[in-house]
DNA sequence: ACCACAAACTTGTCTGATATGTGATGTCTG
DNA sequence: CAGACATCACATATCAGACAAGTTTGTGGT
């Protein structure tokens, strides 16, 4: 049979598709103003919805912004734009690779962070490390970005960022399960002091592995804990 | 003054974010069918264009794909999804961040694989080492995306694909730069030599080792290359 | 029981009308 | 002449109606 698989594309898709295609090969320059719709009508061929519909495509993905009685503008490279943040909750094995992705990034981090961590940037960490006041897993998380922020690069910040979204909505019983062991906690509080005291020396390597052996206790934990096995069950 | 600003708001974007809302609360199903287009009309009281560029741009950010002619359904996780493919060229300040990333990355992901790597993957990264026919840069790509696949961590993979796929576009004259000083070549070609023995062998911090000596000279390389230099002209 | 056709959904597209935000232009006033 | 202000042209935003096209479902005839 000849059907064509063609038919039953959008025109709104192949819209989108070449105007990408427009700004990959810099026909529109970057920050500058698309045409307006009417104009791409013309130009296309097609009616005012399918170009609306592949703008507001292209809008959901980043890629360009659409000002109300101004104008469509090519959205600049971002750092900020880089990663997905996905509604859904990730499965076990996700959680699992996710973490295994957060173990060799962030002993990176820390590597980084004790070359070139400022004085600011250790101010901040001492806030968290001996805040009593805040509730114990947003301190956590505030510490842990502190030492990214202390690499002084966005990307790793970003992606710091990302991964305890997507991690968050899955392990929230976790922090309660180890809230309710008082002795982890201290344990977890003398990591976070080691480490701390490693970027304050000055030296990566320690640092790495003072990390490390966080992460490999907290990851321990969260097994444990069976969280990950009720986020199996529910799927 | 009591100026809002909400008034500047789209309808459309209220729709989106409500429709984000309920799906994080869990009141549509994962991978389930939304309300019709119409009746969500209904529902929120707007109207149909209203409602469609809503789930247009959820559609563009991958949270939901419509089929024609049956519904929207709610996309579910997808590791393949993470990241966002920009189209714009970084600038040189963002592509030495990201090569930053790319050495903590990568070594983790060399230490990975030695731990990992079954016989099939060896095959693969042969493969392209030995590889003459092919582009020299392509086989690059390869033999750096084998290593990554014998991590068996699809987030790993699908991360190094994306850094990757981010550099390529902003570092091609790099690779021409290169090719020109076979000795420089070589030199790269006894490094990945040296990486996939680690790798081979089974020794993790040999592997690390190895990788971070190789990352480091290509950084060098790329730096002294003038590269990134006429990026930031063109900015 | 089975097959074919039709009906009843769905989303996709086009079109015209109206609302609203933005920028430029011209006009009026001090 | 300069600055405040009204106006106009043009952009997108929204709505509503009509029709096209795909999918599912049911129905009725064989």
């Amino acid at each position: 049979m000849n059907v064509e698989k063609i038919s039953t594309k959008k025109v709104s898709e192949s819209v989108a598709e070449e105007i990408e295609r427009l700004i990959k090969k810099g026909m529109f320059q970057e920050g500058e103003k698309l045409p307006s719709v009417r104009e791409l009508c013309e130009l296309f061929g097609v009616g005012r919805s399918a170009v609306r519909d592949a703008i507001t495509t292209l809008g959901g993905k980043g890629i360009v912004y659409v000002k109300r009685g101004e104008g469509t503008y090519i959205r600049e490279f971002d750092v900020s734009n880089l990663f997905n943040n996905q509604l859904l909750l990730p499965s076990a094995d996700d959680i699992k690779e996710l973490f295994q992705v957060r173990k060799i990034l962030e002993t990176g981090i820390a590597e980084k962070a004790a070359q070139n961590r400022s004085d600011q940037d250790l101010f901040v960490m001492e806030r968290y490390i001996f805040n009593s006041t805040e509730i114990k897993w947003e301190s956590d998380y505030h510490f842990h970005l502190a030492i990214a922020k202390s690499t002084h690069n966005e990307i790793l910040i970003q992606f710091m960022q990302f991964i305890s979204a997507t991690m968050k909505k899955a392990i929230n019983d976790f922090h309660h399960y180890i809230q309710k062991n008082p002795d982890k906690v201290k344990k977890i509080e003398s990591q976070h002091y080691q480490i701390y005291e490693a970027i304050k020396k000055g030296d990566p390597d320690e640092a790495h592995r003072m990390m490390s052996n966080h992460l490999d206790f907290v990851e321990v934990e969260l097994m444990k804990s069976h969280v990950l096995l009720k986020i199996s069950d529910e799927k």
